[in-house]
DNA sequence: AACATTTACTAGAGCGCTCTAGTCACGAGC
DNA sequence: GCTCGTGACTAGAGCGCTCTAGTAAATGTT
């Protein structure tokens, strides 16, 4: 910096000035400063620029790196903190690297703010993180005294794809849930809430979270053989393992028409092209930033309602056979 | 820091000494000044520690957000790091955010060295940023001077197919390849070499590098008629493409055992459980570090060979049915 | 013409650490 | 009894920035 002050014949303030993009250097000498700049191949650094200053504009972000789904919100999180002009800071949580590690790590940065997704922790150790800085959570429902949730409306989710299929005729939906998974018996109650409002009866068959109780469940179903010309499931792995095992009996989606949870990369895949319910990363981590920003400005941020998902139609839904 | 020191009745330089564990400070000075710190809620802010020093001991590291082998990489890349005092600086790269963009940020943060996970940057791109600091690139075969490559043996890896299958008691064994894609040619080259090798005529058909491709491999396949017992392909994303369609008309493994290539998340998938080629994360995240670390200390790094992938058997290989 | 305001710029303290160069006391060695 | 280590500790500069307070000149106002 000091060098660039010399070549540009000025202050090391009025390059600080000329590099914040601060008001207070004429035209002329900002040019000459970025051209010393350049030609010195200057790069403020980062970390000294934040610590003489009280906002570091630094939120942290712990992700697990093998979920794709945080993947996707994590570049989301980028364009919408960048919009907001804050900066992020990545901290991965993985089977070896424990989720407290990984936000142990981000306050060593002295991140203004920590932003989890779909975190493991306990309401209590949530609520003591509160203490130090704002904690967003992201993707879970939890009920922790102080931190703000941002979340997909898991009952609008369910009610998407009964409608989906209504509308394309269907009377008889099956939902096969998610048991006891999180998330399970809201989609088993927006699915319910659906049929019902539409004068029909709901059916819920017990399935679970994997591919292999997916398999299971289509056994159960083409054993029982309910008269359901169409199956929403609690997510997409049910539905793979579901529709693996279905296809060796029924076609898809002539004879069955299926619907799975969460556009994971596995239902985009072109063989599997499965028809399914997309959250809104985007919206979820514009909502995020929002909420981040007003607890480090104002006062408390009031809850906010979930963020409805979408319906991405894909190949294994159709009119039912007449 | 001051406050610490105040309250433990000690200079602000023997509560750095204690907490850098550096040589200098009583047991019993050591312990008042612990005490004091956690009574406090003291924790040294990492930007300032890495200030003042001449080593940051950062280590940049972008990786594709998408890529679940990049996970992976990862989580081993950060135990490797620990073990040998390193820092990890993230920085993802994804659909609408560029490799050079996500380069750039770990430069603002003063990384040491550019660990680049399966870069898509030019050669010339990536000599430009020798300049600057070492740059590792991992899981890419890039000629590009002055970057170090750590990468796993493909070659090594079709030969484990190829010597997994034959141990079965398979002679006709056929390999459907990449094409162009990265890494296609050696893993061709590959199971060539492993076939002559074992005094058999290697027999490859085109194939891609998608589950589509896979699928349309299949069918020729299945209207070639080969005679072949055994299948090794190009990666999991065409093997998984490819049983999804030979599935319907042959039983695997008994007619016909398949080999993948990569480990994905998909090939683990129990209902699909294909038996693949797993690169050697903790290896490659190993080598990576050691290749950092010798850059930053000593003079330049010899060119290490490529490191072997291992076999993971699972369900789509078995011995031919005789 | 006298004063106020604005614009362009600088000096220097401060952010929270580390690190070098000390000081001081205590015991060993001759 | 004197020097010489050595261990425990401190003072203060410095890392690369930002930011407040201030100066000096140009412009506006009556």
């Amino acid at each position: 910096m000091e060098d660039v002050a010399r070549v540009a014949g000025v202050s090391r303030a009025l390059v600080s000035i000329v590099y914040r993009d601060a008001p207070g250097a004429s035209e002329a000498t900002r040019a000459r400063v970025l051209a010393a700049g350049s030609e010195l191949g200057y790069r403020p650094d980062h970390r000294a620029r934040l610590l003489g200053r009280t906002r570091t504009r630094l939120l942290g972000v712990t992700f697990d790196v093998q979920a794709p789904f945080h993947g996707d919100l994590v570049e989301a999180l980028y364009s919408a903190a960048e919009a907001a002009g804050y900066d992020l800071a990545l901290s991965a949580v993985a089977p070896s690297r424990q989720e407290s590690r990984a936000v142990q790590s981000l306050l060593d940065y002295r991140c203004e703010a920590l932003v989890l997704l779909g975190p493991q922790l306990s309401p209590s150790a949530l609520t003591a993180l509160t203490e130090s800085q704002p904690v967003i959570v992201v993707g879970r429902k939890v009920k922790a005294t102080g931190v703000d949730v941002v979340r997909t409306d898991d009952m609008a989710g369910s009610r998407l794809a009964v409608e989906h299929l209504l509308s394309l005729g269907h009377r008889s939906i099956l939902h096969i849930d998610g048991g006891k998974s999180s998330g399970a018996a809201e989609r088993r109650t927006g699915y319910r809430n659906a049929m019902r409002h539409a004068g029909l009866s709901p059916l819920v068959q017990t399935g679970g979270r994997t591919e292999a109780e997916g398999a299971d469940a289509a056994k159960t179903f083409l054993n029982d053989a309910p008269p359901a010309t169409a199956v929403t499931l609690f997510n997409d792995r049910l539905a793979t393992g579901f529709l693996d095992t279905i296809r060796q009996s029924l076609r898809v989606p002539q004879d069955l028409s299926v619907v799975g949870y969460d556009n994971t990369t596995i239902s985009r895949l072109s063989h599997i092209s499965l028809t399914t319910i997309a959250q809104n990363t985007a919206a979820l981590a514009a909502e995020t930033i929002a909420k981040a920003h007003t607890r480090l400005t104002d006062a408390p941020t009031a809850p906010t309602p979930p963020i409805p998902p979408t319906l991405v139609p894909r190949s294994t839904t159709s009119p039912p056979a007449s």
